[in-house]
DNA sequence: ACTGAGAACTGGACGGTCCAGTACTATGTT
DNA sequence: AACATAGTACTGGACCGTCCAGTTCTCAGT
């Protein structure tokens, strides 16, 4: 088994500090003496990781959206397929308010889009990866649903985006506006996952 | 008729000045020397009219906000209430999109979510005025619906929100994380209402 | 197991830059 | 005269990124 070196646990230490002082302060209200305090590093050794302040951004951010990105991918592909569509929508639909909406993430998406001028390739890799991958993905599954006649999706990759906003976009939008990265409960986030659920099975059921 | 005095006049340059500035490079990005230098007045002008940075930005943007308050206000009022209702909300849809799409307000929308954490109060004033009162007004207009018997929506504050995000989160979410704050034509803006109406009218017709 | 070389790290100082906000004098306006 | 403004220099502070002298770690070769 092999041991992490000196180099490569200083480096895990930057890169948690930098997660924790980005998250907490933005990219401008951080400070690079702060994520190397906060390290127990010196700065000396932050620089001799990461050329500059961008470069570090760039890489706790990207990192932070490939985790995102494994967590939903494994979410859909959970979805199940029984007879029993609407129930296993509203199961998917809870599950996915419910992860998307953790004060990490929101957070998160609240710092790319303050960022989006500075870092409009981070932007992107969010969109494609966040919203973007969860749709295609999503809209293979309605697709195929379609096709089988049990839901009533001939545009699949619309329906997959009003499903996720049907779902996502109440709770989503007042979070972007509120310092309590949060402010619902489980039991109000499954309600909006429910009775979105509902208008798209109003629509797109079979 | 009162004429604008130089003091007035000399502030209306500034709060204009602020406001591109402010809307081009957000609050960290933008300088007081700019300011000043755009409104062709001293920077000491500016501290005689605002105390400090933070009352400029709150001032600015508070201003624009009440200014897209009417002009949302204007565009729920205006909606009809002839028999065709589906007509109406379709173009009622429509009329939203294309409003709160513009490329100003997306830009301040973005700079408020990336300033939540400095200014808390700008934020929720924002949720008030920008789609707290929209859902507010909708509502009740559902609520009319409903009691003549014309809509299905017995939560009509649900309803209401339900049918902002259904024509609005689509090309509103992407957006957010665009460099281009409005990479959509007005068709597919307008599709993106059509298609959102539909789904809300299956799910809250008759 | 020992050693020596080189790489990595520390800690602190520091230059350079940017910028909010102030001070002060001269000029213009009412 | 009384007040507002221009113009400009200045202060104070934050912070990125660099540099350097001295220390600690790692690992290959013996």
């Amino acid at each position: 088994m092999e041991i992490e070196g000196r180099s490569a646990r200083k480096r895990r230490a930057i890169v948690e500090a930098a997660r924790t002082v980005f998250l907490r302060s933005g990219y401008a209200g951080a400070s690079m003496d702060e994520v190397a305090a906060l390290a127990e590093v010196s700065k000396q050794t932050v620089y001799k990781h990461f050329a500059d302040k961008e470069r570090l951004f760039t890489e706790i951010i990207v990192g932070d959206i490939k985790t995102t990105e494994e967590r939903s991918d494994e979410i859909i592909e959970s979805l199940p397929a029984s007879d029993d569509i609407d129930g296993d929508l509203r199961a998917l639909g809870r599950q996915i308010v419910v992860n998307v909406m953790q004060p990490r993430l929101v957070r998160l998406r609240r710092i790319i889009i303050g960022e989006v001028d500075r870092f409009p390739d981070v932007a992107r890799t969010w969109f494609d990866s966040a919203p973007g991958r969860s749709y295609a993905m999503l809209a293979d599954r309605f697709g195929t649903l379609h096709s089988r006649g049990l839901l009533h999706t001939p545009d699949p990759m619309l329906a997959a985006q009003h499903f996720l906003w049907l779902v996502l976009s109440i709770p989503m939008n007042k979070a972007m506006f509120e310092v309590d990265e949060n402010p619902f409960t489980p039991e109000e986030l499954e309600r909006f996952a429910d009775e979105g659920v509902r208008v798209f099975m109003a629509a797109y059921g079979r």
